[in-house]
DNA sequence: GTTGAGAGTGAGAATCATTTTCGATAAGCT
DNA sequence: AGCTTATCGAAAATGATTCTCACTCTCAAC
């Protein structure tokens, strides 16, 4: 049955970290998000999830966000409003925020000053970047 | 002695939006502002500022703060780590964070996907953009 | 100089998100 | 079964920020 041992925590992309187990309430919360689509808050979440595992605990809510956004399976939103989440794509990818529906669609577009630039007028060595860009999406134009 | 009266709330770079006050109170939290370097925190901010006006509020701080974040003057550190505030330009600029001592500095340098690429794939229309670069900077090197 | 409207204020309470604590459970290993 | 460790839920604790409210200040109009 089980095809890759070391992904059987895969859940169709929200992986949890090598080496944590995949519990029936983490299971619950995995579930939550799969059925939500865009942003939400961790309050949501915990609400929806517990429909599926009514003894489910906030902090364990919580608990599992923050294991999904060590591998990258969720980005907290933190910027104007209230602090809010999004799956996203463990890969290398950015973020189109529409300030209309506050929706947040991920992509794979990208694009970085390049080292160069960064050694010579800053001596800076970069690792990683985030982007993300404000504007209007499909729906809301 | 005003060479520009619409520019007497600036204070070096820090400005209060149009139609706002410069009180005293906001002074001493502009004050503050310019006596620290890199990040700092908003208590740490109001202790200071208090330090020469001692009657301030830790609300007037947080008003303050919210002001100058309007302006584009300021911009609020949302990421790792407990929340802080930087000082930045108001015009349009990006951020390298360096991963090992936490300092942020401002950079001209910019590079976003183009619209065209955007609506193409997307059918997202830009409004603005936010990019941090995390990596090492110069002293850390 | 008085006045009135509205911006601005401080103190403390309230809110909100998140983390910690701790005793109880469950799972995995031997 | 017996031991070890991960995980759990509930509740308290924490930390940052915002709100409330009564009071003060500024400034233009009288």
């Amino acid at each position: 049955m089980t095809s890759t041992p070391d992904r059987e925590k895969e859940d169709r992309g929200l992986a949890l970290p090598a080496g944590t187990r995949l519990t029936p309430q983490r299971q619950a919360v995995l579930d939550a998000i799969e059925a939500t689509s865009g942003r939400f808050t961790a309050l949501e979440l915990f609400e929806r999830a517990r429909r599926s595992s009514p003894r489910l605990g906030l902090a364990t809510t919580y608990r599992t966000l923050e294991l999904l956004r060590q591998t990258g399976s969720l980005h907290a939103l933190s910027g104007e409003g209230r602090p809010a989440y999004v799956r996203c794509r463990p890969e290398h990818h950015h973020h189109l925020v529409c300030l209309s529906c506050g929706s947040v669609e991920d992509t794979e577009l990208c694009a970085t000053p390049s080292q160069r630039d960064l050694t010579r007028r800053h001596g800076f060595q970069a690792k990683s970047h985030e982007l993300e860009i404000y504007g209007t999406c499909r729906r809301c134009a």
